[in-house]
RNA sequence: GCCGACGUAGCUCAACAGGUAGAGCAAUGCUCUUGUAAAGCAUCGGUUAUGGGUUCAAGUCCCAUCGUCGGCUCCA
């Protein structure tokens, strides 16, 4: 969050603030725990955090800190602030900072980085080495530091100033290095923006999608079958299948053909196809078949351009469009497993485009607008395009820069036409080709990556796809990958929380519920129901002997949209009271007249009730 | 996988510094037949995640395993 969106966050006076925080943070934990060896300290989003080393225990074990040592860190930090020490700027030749950090080999290793032009405090490249390096000082605390800060410690409210938790974290974000011990905290410019932001972390975790989706019924996770690998109970079945459908049709208004394909392949598959080596930390052991090995399918490209090869192509096929809803396995490390978001088999609303060159940027535009009409028709509007392009130092990505160089100008050709505003960032390239990625922030603020696209040079080279041309000769289609949900898991995740379970109607599980006031209006409520199901409407009744209250507040505890309460005066007009979960009370209408209004809302799509 | 916290009935939580598990909701049964967010009574429900250990005694202490949560790394 910055204090102002034309701002950059790094100029803000919250970055100073939570910048100096974190370096106040560091002081008090130097003065509890004078052996403790600094790594750094930035601000990050909605806070700071600093990275220690408290060397090893006893048992040769890292040392950590316990939840009391972080009760009088944070105590003692309280008293540093209120002491109001100014922050000093000076620079320190490289050799003089060396000696000065002679004693924290992290920091020396950071100064050695500068002076080698290498990297910067975060890790960035830079070009330039550096002959001074930069430090800050508040009273005997001096830190290796960029900068900026505040002024003076009082600058920092500390009743705006909290430490929120601890945990292990790779030095340089490396799992063969070192860990360390990471506090985290957050600061604001006063109190009430602090309260307001421990507010909203608590609002997070009331619409968790995990939370929401015990409480309405969506999916469940048994430790017996395994983590990561949930189980869609009836309602959140009927949620995906709907979106499911939606896509479907919309893809074969598009041209796209449905395929089936098997969950494992042959090794040999992958090997071709040049996804074994790279993801073979993601993959599970192959299955061994007789004298064969098969792997459960990561990917279902492969599969998809084995449709492609069943045949010779001609021009005249193309683009051809395989889509399927394709479910893939991936080994995620235990500790990564969260919900419906990360999990270990999951279902990608996956196409695999196989088009001539010259048609790549007119389908590439076509994948975008599907993508644009999905997210518009969630009512997705806040969100951005990213190009994720190879980093030409890491060995991550196969093929030539050629190919690269062309798979990146097709996208950005693609992009400018459509208008569309996008960032570009290196490294997060698929490994066979650069990819334009949909970033969703929801109402909540957070960023999701949805829909991505991506242009392949390479499979097709890999498996030695061709056409026949019209002139007669062969020739090479191109590839592209797409899926606008990205996988039916995470995205149902996501539209948990940002929906907070109060799901569109024509999403809802139930999208109505009947309740009869008495048992003598059971049986009329059935005939409301019928009359709904038979209009397509999915519908309860509510036959429990509880009061209508009760059933009231069952059906809005479940963001049901609509409750329909049947008593004396609705039987003998067959009508029906209409209640949202909105807590709107729209009266009494006729039965026929309510199924005909939901009928078109649910049709059209409605996002209101 | 790594660091930390945690794991008591289907759910949410209780049980002083070890003394032998308790409540609300849910479920089930009965009574009430009810007009826009929780009717009343009764019943059922736990070898306190699992496996070891310490102790006269373990939900409480120790170890291991599994799982969950927050991070790190990675990612749809």
């Amino acid at each position: 969050m910055s204090d102002n969106g034309n701002i950059p966050y790094n100029e803000t006076d919250l970055y100073r603030i939570r910048h100096s925080a974190a370096h106040v943070m560091a002081e008090a934990v130097v003065d509890l725990f004078p052996e403790v060896r600094l790594a750094i300290g930035p601000p990050v989003e909605d806070g700071f955090y600093y990275d220690f080393d408290l060397g090893k225990d006893e048992h040769g074990k890292p040392r950590t800190f316990s939840p009391e040592d972080m009760e009088r860190i944070e105590a003692r930090m309280q008293e540093l602030l209120r002491e109001n020490a100014p922050f000093e700027h000076t620079t320190l030749p490289v050799d003089e900072a060396l000696a000065f950090f002679a004693g924290q080999p992290y920091k020396v290793e950071l100064i050695e980085d500068l002076a080698a032009g290498k990297v910067d405090e975060m890790g960035n490249p830079t070009t330039e080495p550096a002959a001074e390096v930069g430090i800050y000082r508040q009273r005997d605390f001096v830190d290796l530091c960029r900068g900026p800060h505040v002024a003076r410690t009082r600058d920092i409210k500390a009743n705006a100033v909290k430490l929120l938790r601890t945990s292990g974290a790779y030095w340089r974000g490396d799992e063969k290095r070192p860990q360390l011990q990471r506090i985290y905290g957050t600061a604001w410019h006063n109190k009430a923006e602090l309260d307001e932001y421990l507010h909203r972390l608590e609002e997070a975790k009331l619409r968790d999608h995990r939370r929401l989706g015990k409480q309405l019924g969506l999916f469940h996770i048994s430790p017996l079958v395994g983590s990561g690998l949930p189980l869609w109970l009836p309602k959140g079945a009927v949620l995906r299948e709907t979106l499911e459908s939606f896509l479907r049709q919309a893809q074969l208004e598009r041209g796209y053909l449905p395929v089936i394909t098997p969950h494992i392949g042959n090794l040999e598959l992958y090997k071709t196809s040049g996804h074994y080596p790279y993801y073979k930390d993601s993959q599970y052991t192959p299955i061994k078949v007789d004298e064969e090995e098969f792997m459960l399918k990561p990917m279902n490209c492969p599969h998809h351009i084995e449709i492609y090869r069943s045949e010779p192509r001609s021009y005249r096929d193309l683009p051809y469009r395989l889509a399927e809803f394709g479910t893939v396995y991936r080994y995620e490390k235990s500790g990564e497993l969260t919900g419906l978001t990360r999990v270990r088999g999951f279902t990608v609303d996956d196409s695999h485009l196989f088009v001539a060159p010259e048609q790549l940027e007119e389908e590439f535009i076509a994948v975008v607008d599907l993508i644009q009409y999905v997210f518009g028709t969630m009512g997705f509007n806040d969100f951005r395009a990213r190009l994720g392009t190879n980093d030409p130092a890491s060995d991550k990505y196969a093929g030539s820069p050629e190919m690269w160089a062309r798979g990146i100008a097709a996208i950005r050709h693609a992009a400018d036409k459509l208008g569309l505003n996008y960032t570009i960032e290196e490294g997060e390239a698929a490994f066979y080709g650069p990819k334009l990625d949909f970033i969703f922030r929801d109402v909540l603020k957070r960023e999701w990556q949805l829909g991505t696209v991506q242009v392949d040079f390479l499979l097709p080279e890999r498996f030695g796809l061709e056409y026949t041309g019209e002139d007669g000769q062969k020739h090479r289609p191109v590839m592209i990958h797409r899926a606008p949900f990205g996988s039916m898991e995470r995205f149902v995740g996501i539209l948990i929380e940002h929906f907070n379970g109060a799901f569109p109607l024509w999403l809802s599980p139930v999208q109505a519920a009947v309740i009869p006031i008495a048992d003598r209006h059971v049986e009329y409520a059935r005939h409301v129901a019928a009359e709904l199901k038979a209009a397509g409407v999915r519908v309860e009744v509510d036959e429990s002997s509880e009061r209508m209250n009760k059933k009231i507040r069952e059906a809005q505890l479940q963001k049901t949209p609509y409750m329909l309460v049947i008593g004396d005066k609705e039987m003998e007009a067959g009508a029906v009271a209409v209640r949202t979960r909105d807590n709107e009370d729209r009266g009494a209408m006729p039965l026929a007249d309510f199924v005909a209004q939901l009928k078109q809302s649910i049709a059209a799509r409605s996002m209101a009730l």
